[in-house]
This record gives C-alpha cells, structure tokens and sequence, in this order.
RNA sequence: GUGGGUGUAGUUCAGUGGUAGAGCGCUAGUUUGUGGUACUAGUUGUCGUGGGUUCAAAUCCCAUCAUCCACCCCA
C-alpha cells in the first residue's frame, strides 16, 4: 500500500480545499471589519513556554504533548494551542511598548497526541484571536460577539453559547478552599480521576461525567455564587454588551474550563452536533498569563475555533452545497496536434487578459476534448482549427446553453472579460 | 490511556473453505471537426501484514499494523 500519512494526520485535497478556502475568506474578511492583524508564529516552541503557560496540570500537557530533543540537546514541542505562543511573542517583541491594546488572530495546525477520532485529529487547525492590554469587560463582549458573528457568517446553525465567570485571583482560591472542605466528606465516593483532581485541581471535577461526582458536585459551592465583587460587576457588564448585541447565550454555573490560565469570563460554543465533539469553539480570559510568561502585568482574553469541526458541521448542515464559482472557465480545444502551437499561443493571450483559459494536455481527440471540458465545468470552448487560423474566426461555445458564436481572437477576448 | 467495530480495484462494497467480483469512477470506441444521455470495450488487486490450521484460506485461528467509533480530554 505504499506510505501513508502518519496517525492522526489528514490531507486536505482535491474538492475539500474549496471548503477550507471558502471559511478561511470569510475569516480574513471579518479580521478587516474588527481591526485585528494576523500573527504567525512558530509551530514548535520550547517545552518550557507550554508547561508554564498552559499549566502542567492540564492533560493537554501531561499527556497530549509531542515533545522531543532537537539535535541541541533542547526540549522541543509542537505547539497544542495558540494562545502561549502570541503570549510570548508578544512578550518576546515588548508588544507592551506599543500601543495597546494588541489585537491578533491566527490560524494555523496545532498538534496533540491523543487517540484520533470522529473531529479530532492529532493534528488539527485552530483560527483563534488574542485581544492584550485591556480589562474592559466589553472587549470580553467584543470577543464573544466576533466569535458568533464568525459562525453565523458561516451560516452555522443550532449554535449554543454557553458562558460562565471562573473568579480571579482574589476569589478563586477562596472558592477551591471552600470546594475541598464541602468536598472531603464525600472523598471515598468520587471516582478515582476526581480523587486525584481533588488534590490537583478540584474545580474540575465539574467536569466528570461519572454520576456519582456529578451528585456530589451538583450539591457543592458554585463559583459564581461566590464571586468577588470585581467579578462579578465584570460578568455583569459582559452579559450586558451580549444582550445590547442580540447574542444569545445560557450560563453555565458549572463549566470550567481545561486550561490552568482563564480567569473571570470563560465560554464554549457548540453547533447541534450530537455528542462527541461538539464542541467547535471555546475560550476566556486570562488575566494572569502575560506576567505568568515574564512579561508585565498585562490583561487577556482570546477564543480558538477547531476548523475541522467547523467543516464537518458545515458539512451536515449541508452549507457548502451551492459553491459559486469564482470564474469562468474557457477550455481551447485544438482540431488536431497540428493545430496544439495554435491553441497555446491562443491560451496564452486569453491569460495575459485575465481570462482562466485552459488547453488539451492529455493529447486528446477533439471529442473527448469537449467531453473533458464538461467534465471540468468549463463554460465556454473555443475550437481551434486550420480554417479558423486562416481566416481569424473561431467558434465560441456557450457550454451551459449549448449556442456557438464566431468570432475573432480581438472579439473572443472582449467577449470573455465581461464573464 | 480504556473499550468496541472494520481492513478485498481509484472509491463504495459483495464474496463465510474450492478459478478474484459488482456498481460508481477513470480511459478509449460507437467512421467524416463539438460535451452532458445511451451502448460497447478496457483499466487497476501481493483480498492490510506476518504466522498457524487444512489437500485447499479473502473466508477459520493467533499476532501485528492501520482505520473508524465511543470513553477520557478538548477545538
């Protein structure tokens, strides 16, 4: 069977790359309308920036990392998100000396080891944004509004916000202290992942689908009854810039998120789809993350997109059926190879007018020219021929409606630009 | 990392112990320089890989790899 692409991997070929084309200029267009400018950064960093920045109680870094040496001896790994690596270039470029705040996106692929499935590939594509520098809860609303305009654009339906405050600095560890005494008594009833988070990271035992924890847990403190004042006006005033601009949204009390670095506002957006991976969106604020990374003290808050599950619902719900093509197509088929230096020379000049023009390639007879033309949804055909040569006339076929004009080549050329 | 399904032509699949198959696709042809339909012909396979059982294995058994699905987690 030859070599194939490695687990998890995938190619994005043939008729699938119109998909990708199709949201990926959607999503430079709103760039434009937001104000935002494109960062790229590099797809591997060192391990380092991933351990401090997403935290090392994450499983995305305790067990999803592709980390290696390189041949220096350092510790190499393939970025599994975005947002540390703009922290750090940011960082790394005293973005703070300029004027703030800074407003990225990116897209590009991101890796993680885990077992592939429907959705989830080892590696995958995230657009994401990353807004540096302001606290203002209506950039939370700004980012929240962009990120469902991005899917609505799309034409994504059966969308579902779901947005909760996961505290700050000042309350949240008050909240965890709460969570563990509320939570000890009922220890040797949690399943044995939530004993360990117990320890680790309790606020994640939300998170369990076991029943059983999420009894225990349904009974327990909730963050946001618990909120700090700060926090809580914050969240306020987010809901408010989401009711102003008729985003709709539930709040969700119990989600958090598996990232160590959001605080305050965190959000997750799913499009309809049945259970597994459902889930095309998601992120929060992450006020501590720039200082955590050896920068100042700087605000954040950004959102990642996974653009294969974009594309797989976009694909259900039946969104890329009628692509328009971008252009007309001529096809110039030749009479015989004796009539081929014709046809280029013609191809040629059609080009050099802005015109997509295309020729026989496959030393084809003229019929199975046309059938090839038909099969590659060309609009038009001209024929080339030693009468049409001699006499500058060449017939030009309307594909779709069948009716053949002659012209010549000044004519051909004046009547294919206006298509 | 845990559990389950599936590996046969480019693709979708049939074939359950006895000569390797079909639809779709692709290529060509159906006389003279014109497509879509129809008809005809052709095309590609180490039947995932390695071992075992058998006179005989695509078929049964074991292993392995790949892939898909679910869990975990996330986008």
């Amino acid at each position: 069977m030859g070599i194939k692409g490695p687990k998890g991997t995938h190619d994005i070929i043939f008729n699938d790359i119109n998909k990708w084309h199709k949201i990926e200029s959607k999503l430079t267009e709103l760039m434009k309308l937001y104000d935002y400018s494109e960062i790229r950064t590099p797809i591997f960093e060192s391990t380092e920036l991933f351990l401090r920045g997403v935290g090392d109680t994450t499983d995305i870094v305790d067990k999803e990392m592709y980390t290696f040496l390189d041949k220096g001896n350092r510790s190499i790994t393939l970025r599994p998100e975005g947002t540390a690596s703009v922290a750090r270039a940011f960082i790394e470029h005293s973005g703070y000396n300029e004027v703030l705040p800074s407003k990225f996106y990116y897209i590009g692929p991101m890796f993680r080891y885990s077992r592939p499935q429907t959705g989830r590939y080892r590696q995958f594509h995230q657009f994401g944004v990353e807004v540096i520098g302001s606290i203002n809860p209506y950039l939370d609303g700004e980012v929240l509004e962009l990120m469902m305009n991005i899917f609505t654009s799309l034409g994504i339906n059966n969308l579902n916000l779901e947005i909760n405050s996961v505290g700050c600095p000042v309350c949240r560890p008050i909240h965890k202290e709460n969570l563990k005494n509320y939570l000890k008594n009922n220890y040797n009833d949690l399943c044995p992942t939530c004993q360990t988070r117990y320890e680790k990271n309790p606020l994640r035992i939300f998170d369990c689908k076991n029943e059983k924890c999420q009894e225990i847990i349904s009974k327990g403190p909730l963050i946001t009854d618990h909120l700090c004042n700060d926090c809580n006006e914050h969240f306020d005033k987010v809901k408010n810039y989401l009711n102003m601009t008729n985003v709709e949204y539930t709040i969700n009390k119990k989600m958090v998120r598996g990232l160590d670095y959001y605080t305050k506002t965190a959000f997750e957006i799913t499009a309809g789809r049945e259970g597994a991976q459902s889930s095309i969106g998601g992120g929060g604020r992450y006020d501590g993350l720039i200082e955590e990374l050896g920068g100042p003290s700087l605000p954040g808050i950004g959102f990642a997109i996974g653009l294969e599950r974009v594309v797989l619902t976009m694909e259900e719900q039946g969104l890329f059926d009628n692509q328009l093509k971008t252009k007309e197509k001529v096809y110039v088929a030749n009479v015989s190879e004796n009539n081929l230096d014709a046809a280029v020379k013609l191809v040629s000049e059609l080009r050099h007018n802005g015109i997509l023009a295309i020729n026989d390639i496959m030393s084809r007879k003229l019929k199975a020219q046309f059938k090839y033309a038909n099969k590659i949804d060309a609009d038009y055909v001209i024929t080339v021929g030693d009468d049409e040569i001699k006499n500058n006339i060449y017939p030009l076929k309307n594909m779709n409606t069948g009716e053949q004009i002659f012209c010549n080549i000044n004519e051909l050329i004046i009547n294919l630009r206006g298509v």
